[in-house]
DNA sequence: ATAGGGTTAG
């Protein structure tokens, strides 16, 4: 089970693939591109739903001040209007997201003696989950009861979503339960939807296709949206061939794709860079009339732009256009990113450019990456006028935007420089996060400031950001390089009383560090150690082991050692070759060694 | 006549 957050994207080893692709993919694309063309055009234009603008009496109300105004002179009215105009109000604050307002707001009508109906109380239930107080959300589904009113699906659809806002998946998932086995109130394709999603959400694919068996057990048949879901996820964790079975199911169960689905699933093909199947699939909905949109042409180019193929993503964009869709922000964002990996500011920023003529709004994330690419090239200053730039526009700096130009400062050595951007971004609140800490350690560690890295390090566990084994693996580094071996190992011993488990990377680290100090008796029984507690060695773990034996002049034990990765079935990498080299220039070279090597 | 719920891209 893998967080989403922690999912990685499509990954190099598939870069051989790439090669021989342009005139495939673009050719085709260009067919289905006139093929959509043909099709398009010879569409009637689409008959503009009739919108009847019922002529209600409603107080008029465009912002927050007015909904107040209007609720406190509707309190002065004698006989009181009916609760139908309170809750009208209501309604209206929480159309601008003011849902705390909304429920002080109730609470006046509350202490007016305005009984509140069915419909306050969904009003309010649904503040209290955007709000995330789910207590008080189930408090207001007992008045319900209460009052003697029959709450419906969709009350208990705003609960189990309220529940899910909160990330609490199990309790989302016991509600749903007690629906299912109450047999008062059915859930509905909506309920089990937002619980697949909430546990796609978590990683967790196989309990969601397991959902999916048991609603249509359930009597509830699943729709296009429950099915896009599960597939959109397995396309995210790189189980493609999951997902196109799931989508060969649901079409065999009658239940047609849309453009999501489809999406969705070129998005997972091209994050593997299976560009002839991802254009199979485009034609293919072409075919049944799902158009593309911008989406899906933005997924596109974001993959290609991801792989460096920027030219490819380039034609695509064209296309986009020549079909009537307009890119957007995150068009525009993609490929500025690419023209960013490039190293190509120049060209990234007449994208920037393009996408502000075009009268498009340059979000937080526009100016990231930017800022970004900035950083990458050592253009520091170039960050900095972006980054002031954002704040005149109207764009608050994010976390993300804070931790890429204080690692941007750390990377060309402006400690000073970092460290005011970090005590600035404290004074705006809660916006560090363990990766701000991360970046500030490491630049620190980096940049020979071991006792300020440790006084951020103890600054950072007396919050509550949590604790990462990267944060200390960062520091045990930093402190063994600098020679400061006993520290070091006061803090790898300190991992477990933290609730804390070394990783690879931590042995490895410790390892190294103990070689360099010549205490190789002590890295070899951590070495050891590194197998019992399941941390199995990899070939960086042998490196490194063997390259202290070689540098204390331990020939005999790093040859013990070479023997023993191949016993392993380790194949020897580019460091393992160069330590052998090194053996073999040895005057007491073992002749095992010689045999070994064939 | 007033309410509330689910799927795709950076």
């Amino acid at each position: 089970m893998v967080p989403k957050m922690m999912r990685f994207t499509a990954s190099s080893c598939y870069g051989s693939r790439l090669r021989g692709f342009p005139c495939p993919l673009q050719s085709s694309l260009v067919a289905v591109a006139n093929d959509y063309l043909a099709t398009f055009h010879s569409q009637s234009a689409l008959p503009v739903k009739s919108t009847k603008t019922e002529q209600r009496r409603l107080p008029k109300v465009t912002n927050l001040e007015d909904a107040f105004n209007v609720f406190d002179e509707m309190l002065q009215w004698r006989p009181l209007p009916s609760i139908v105009r309170f809750t009208q109000i209501l309604s209206q604050v929480v159309k601008f997201k003011h849902y705390s307002a909304a429920v002080s707001l109730s609470n006046q009508m509350g202490a007016s003696g305005i009984g509140a109906d069915a419909f306050t109380l969904a009003i309010v239930i649904n503040c209290f989950c955007h709000l995330n107080q789910m207590g008080f959300g189930l408090s207001v589904l007992g008045k319900f009861f209460k009052l003697g009113f029959e709450p419906d699906a969709a009350t208990f659809n705003t609960l189990i979503h309220g529940f899910l806002l909160e990330d609490r998946v199990a309790d989302a998932a016991g509600l749903l339960e007690k629906l299912m086995e109450s047999g008062n109130c059915k859930p509905n394709v909506i309920t089990f939807g937002m619980l697949v999603k909430g546990l796609c959400m978590k990683g967790y694919n196989n309990a969601a296709i397991h959902l999916l068996k048991k609603m249509e057990e359930g009597g509830c048949r699943p729709d296009v949206v429950v099915y896009s879901t599960i597939i959109d996820s397995l396309c995210k964790d790189t189980l493609l061939v999951d997902a196109l079975n799931l989508f060969s199911e649901m079409i065999s169960k009658g239940i047609a794709p849309n453009v999501i689905t489809y999406t969705s699933l070129i998005n997972g093909v091209c994050r593997l860079g299976e560009w002839k199947e991802a254009t199979r699939l485009l034609k293919e909905m072409v075919s049944k009339s799902i158009f593309p949109d911008a989406h899906t042409f933005s997924v596109f180019i974001d993959a290609l732009c991801k792989e460096g193929m920027i030219e490819e993503a380039n034609s695509v964009f064209e296309m986009m256009i020549q079909v009537d869709i307009e890119p957007n922000t995150i068009t525009y964002n993609s490929i500025m990113d690419g023209y960013c990996l490039r190293g190509e500011m120049g060209k990234a920023k007449k994208v920037f450019e393009l996408l502000l003529n075009k009268g498009f709004v340059a979000d937080a994330y526009s100016y990231n990456i930017l800022i970004n690419g900035y950083c990458k090239c050592k253009r520091i200053d170039e960050a900095v006028v972006l980054f002031k730039e954002m704040s005149c526009k109207g764009l608050s700096p994010d976390t993300i935007s804070y931790n890429t130009l204080i690692d941007g400062f750390c990377k060309v050595g402006r400690i000073p420089d970092a460290q005011n951007l970090f005590y600035q971004m404290k004074a705006c609140g809660d916006l560090p996060n363990l990766w701000t800490y991360a970046i500030l350690l490491d630049g620190l560690c980096k940049n020979q400031k071991l006792s300020l890295a440790m006084e951020y390090l103890r600054e950072l566990e007396g919050k509550k950001l949590g604790l990462d084994i990267v944060i200390y693996n960062i520091l045990i580094e930093g402190l063994s390089i600098a020679g400061k071996i006993d520290c070091a190992r006061n803090l790898f011993c300190s991992l477990s009383s933290k609730g804390l488990q070394p990783i690879g990377w931590t042995y490895n680290i410790m390892i190294s560090g103990l070689c360099n100090e010549g205490l190789i008796n002590e890295a070899e029984k951590l070495f050891k150690e590194t197998e019992e507690k399941g941390c199995s060695p990899d070939n960086c773990t042998y490196n490194t082991i063997i390259r202290g034996f070689i540098n204390n002049n331990e020939t005999f034990r790093a040859m013990g050692l070479i023997q023993q990765m191949v016993e392993m079935g380790f194949s020897a990498d580019a460091s393992t070759v160069e330590l052998i080299v090194d053996l073999l220039s040895k005057d007491d070279v073992h002749p095992a060694l010689l045999t070994l090597i064939e």
